[in-house]
DNA sequence: ATATTCAACGAAACCGTTTTCGTGTTAACA
DNA sequence: TGTTAACACGAAAACGGTTTCGTTGAATAT
């Protein structure tokens, strides 16, 4: 067990001071060749490595950044991580992930963890109780200190800071229309509880696709789910009563779900009924039939996100100009619907 | 934008020195309670949080564990970083999340990146890559430089440090054996190359189950896949000539093919051909049929292991004793096989 | 009146860097 | 010979804490 050289190290070793070691290893012009060969050969012979904390100690800058999410175990905002994790070690940060769990708590002391020295911004997605309760004091708190913040997905218009979020009333308006021009009639929307941004938008193109339409939209025809939990019956009691011919679901779950039933019911898909889900993930992928989904664009997002926070990082300036950038959905078609 | 506050700004303020701010923060007994109670009331006031990079410079102490593992778009890794963050989370840690890709070369540049300082010791899974090469010098430095080091579930044994893994053979025996007593006589295997340590117990437990069963293995009843991609096409050839009648996947994905394979030829799962899939995911849960599978329990695998390495991180013991801990797998049973 | 003890606080070292600002030596110049 | 400039290096402050070891003044003991 070799523990770690310092720079006191080698000054010790070959009798000449730590700020001409320091120099020497970062080949200023101060240092003699002669001493910068003795000691860069020195430092690579005993493998020294900065230490990360005093540099960043020093600089103020940690080259960490922070991420909070609700939930981990979810495809969509694994794809987002993965998109920020990739770009942002490009550029020589690391990611720090905290879960929420969808609860206001934990995104607050998961911030007020990191918000004391461990990074140089957060990229996060609110957690469905902070979106129902509207306190957003933790984001304004982390802000006013000069931390960047770029929120992602599920955010809040209460904060001003950069945000990234897909077109989601588009999305759905997109999918609903698409249901229209395939001459079905009867079109079912599978949603969550409205505190949670994503899922109004889409109820929003939902509702505006049907308005426009001759047929007009009813809201009978709307499943709010009160959580994000699956509540299988639920959805079959809907389906049952409302003999939709085709359902639009703000997730794959649902989605899926309610395929299993119709089927089992002897429906087919698309033609009896057809769905589209949101989230390009496995199970649509996989499903059988494959679900047609309006992609979100996850790792997109991430990559997004982490390039507008390290810019902000980055940058001297103290700009208070904040952009949201609207990123367009696609519509993933497969054998959920006709084609 | 108020910027933070330090020990300094409150000494000044107060007119006292550094030293007795720190110890009356700390509560010390030796100071007064008067000074106490204004530095404490002052603290409150302004907000104060000690800079966390100050205290890890000093104590040499991070709070930090570095997660390096090959690909987070994947159910059993998600849930390995849901056990780990969890844990380390109520203990005080933060968790660095690092991708390898699957690539040799990104798992030592991650963890060169998190060695020099930013944390306290890994949690790691290997690439696929790693494991292919059989080179693992990037480990043996960071062990040596004593760095705790927590391997799951794609180990190697040429490295000392504490694992945790689950059974796999055992797994692979016990959904094999089911087959067997359910009186299945062609049962096939889907894998991938041995090089990947989970796939190669799994191929031993198959392998031993059929052994010491009347009808014996048969080496061509096994397809191995070359690559973790799907190949959708291979699958199909394989199950086409080889018509088995119970099929054993190292994953989901192999298994969901496989099924929708079958199904659109005509056959009916369970009844004509059984699948047993590994990780408990989204997919195996939603299928049609649902997937049986060898649940491998992430979280607690992650949980196991965060618990590990904090208590190896904070036990002053220079103990060289490691541990390897080895979880029971589980038959979660489902519609894809008879019950 | 002197020595001892103790409470309450401050100075300074330390963690490992970076960076500014000297400073001593030598060579070039007038 | 004295001045100057360049060169090569070191001392020290700084980042923001913690901690050890004084130091001071007053109270107590002798």
């Amino acid at each position: 067990m070799k523990a770690k050289i310092t720079l006191k190290d080698i000054a010790r070793e070959l009798e000449v001071s730590i700020s001409t070691v320091s120099k020497a290893l970062k080949n200023s012009e101060e240092i003699s060749r002669d001493t910068k060969e003795k000691v860069q050969a020195f430092a690579k012979l005993y493998n020294y490595k900065p230490n990360n904390i005093a540099i960043s100690l020093k600089n103020k800058r940690t080259k960490n950044i922070g991420v909070v999410i609700p939930d981990i175990v979810h495809h969509f905002f694994t794809t987002v991580i993965r998109g920020i994790e990739k770009y942002a070690n490009a550029r020589g940060y690391n990611v720090i992930v905290c879960l929420s769990e969808e609860s206001f708590d934990k995104e607050v002391i998961n911030m007020e963890m990191l918000a004391n020295g461990s990074i140089d911004g957060f990229i996060m997605s609110l957690s469905s109780q902070t979106q129902e309760k509207g306190d957003y004091n933790h984001l304004k708190e982390v802000t006013d200190q000069g931390i960047p913040v770029v929120l992602f997905d599920r955010i809040t218009h209460e904060i001003d800071c950069d945000k990234v979020i897909i077109d989601d009333e588009l999305g759905a308006y997109q999918a609903t229309k698409k249901f229209i021009d395939q001459g079905k009639r009867k079109i079912a929307l599978i949603t969550t509880d409205d505190y949670l941004s994503v899922s109004k938008a889409r109820t929003k193109g939902y509702w505006k696709a049907l308005q426009e339409s001759e047929m007009g939209a009813d809201e009978s025809m709307i499943l709010k789910m009160p959580s994000m939990e699956m509540d299988e019956e639920a959805i079959k009691t809907f389906l049952d009563k409302k003999e939709p011919d085709a359902v639009l679901c703000v997730n794959e779950i649902f989605a899926v779900c309610g395929m299993r039933f119709v089927q089992k019911k002897g429906l087919r898909i698309p033609e009896d009924i057809a769905f589209i889900g949101f989230t390009d993930g496995v199970l649509s992928k996989y499903a059988n039939p494959s679900l047609t989904v309006v992609a979100q664009h996850g790792e997109k997002m991430g990559e997004e996100s982490a390039r507008m926070l390290i810019d902000k990082v980055e940058s001297e300036a103290e700009e208070e100009t904040y952009q949201t950038k609207i990123l367009e959905p696609t519509l993933v078609i497969r054998d959920s619907i006709a084609h």
